[in-house]
DNA sequence: GTCTATAGGGCGATAGAC
DNA sequence: GTCTATCGCCCTATAGAC
């Protein structure tokens, strides 16, 4: 047994998704987190970034899962199919990874406060930038990718806002495929 | 003449824009800001609710410039004509408001800077359910509104981001047409 | 305007793992 | 020995309270 209790980062992930839903993001300082997960508030911010960090990190990068599912196609798919199934990919890891639940819960959280909306939004532009950056690589243009990219961005917010609604169809991936529908008939 | 010089708002905003150019948003402070328009930081944080605001500050909302455009359109106009009405009307808006020059300095200053980018992501975000919004209110079902609104937001990113490109179309408005040119390719 | 709490960075010390 | 995680203390800027 080492000198510190093990997985201090799991248990700051705990203490902090807790400590929002009970007292809000606003009330919690990143001490009252440390605190609670046996810690010094220095080691809270030497494992993240900032306060907001810690309900953004997961075990894999959505912007890595996105390139690779694009990677993974053949080069005849046209640009907006690409993208559409790299959302989906991304859609079947976090379908995977959390509950409905779980999602749901966080994601009220998150929509409760603006400072969490920011970086939820720099999380989803950064996904839709790795997107374009895959369209991009495989020939298309500049303009073409990141409408594209845009596109499939809208759809995965549309299948997502679903997915975690009180009456919402619990299969992520099916709420990706209906909005692809939609967004087919749009225009 | 008054007890202080006029016009304290205007000169912060060209001392903020100023002195980020000059050496960073990062390493400038609101106290910095405030004493090259020669204002207390009481008085910044009185006009700006966060240093970040005082880029995003404009005579008009964008939500609103947004809004009005689809209430001028007629009933019969389709759910993404409509959304791209309203970003072509914004985009109108920021020709007018700034020149070409100033908009691609304030977005070097902003794409530098995670921080600002993510402020200006939640501005676009903003922009986005307000014409989502509208569209409900015409009539569209949410899904369909929230993704026009999308895709129109796609096309005004891509127009901005060629308007401020080094080899730039001048027009604002033509950047838009063309993007939503390629948009209607894209499916 | 003044006063204060919080966010967040810098750096050396410490104790274990290897 | 080196490497890594943590602590603890000091610091400034932000931003809200009074």
């Amino acid at each position: 047994m080492g000198r510190w209790e093990p997985d201090a980062r799991g248990r700051m992930l705990d203490a902090a998704l807790e400590l929002f839903a009970e007292q809000g993001y606003d009330n919690t300082t990143a001490g009252d987190i440390a605190a609670r997960a046996g810690v010094t508030e220095r080691t809270f911010f030497r494992h993240f970034a900032d306060k907001r960090e810690v309900l953004f990190v997961g075990p894999v990068s959505l912007d890595e899962v996105a390139t690779s599912a694009i990677a993974a196609l053949g080069d005849d798919v046209p640009p907006l199919s690409a993208a559409l199934a790299a959302v989906r990919a991304v859609a079947a890891e976090l379908g995977a990874a959390r509950t409905r639940e779980q999602a749901a819960t966080r994601a009220s959280i998150v929509a409760a406060t603006p400072a969490l909306r920011e970086r939820e939004l720099l999380k989803m532009a950064s996904m839709t930038e790795a997107i374009t950056r895959a369209l991009v690589g495989r020939g298309a243009p500049q303009t073409v990718a990141g409408l594209a990219a845009h596109n499939a961005g809208g759809v995965f917010a549309a299948a997502f806002a679903r997915w975690v609604s009180e009456d919402g169809e619990p299969d992520f991936a099916r709420c990706i495929d209906d909005a692809t529908e939609v967004l087919r008939q749009l225009g």
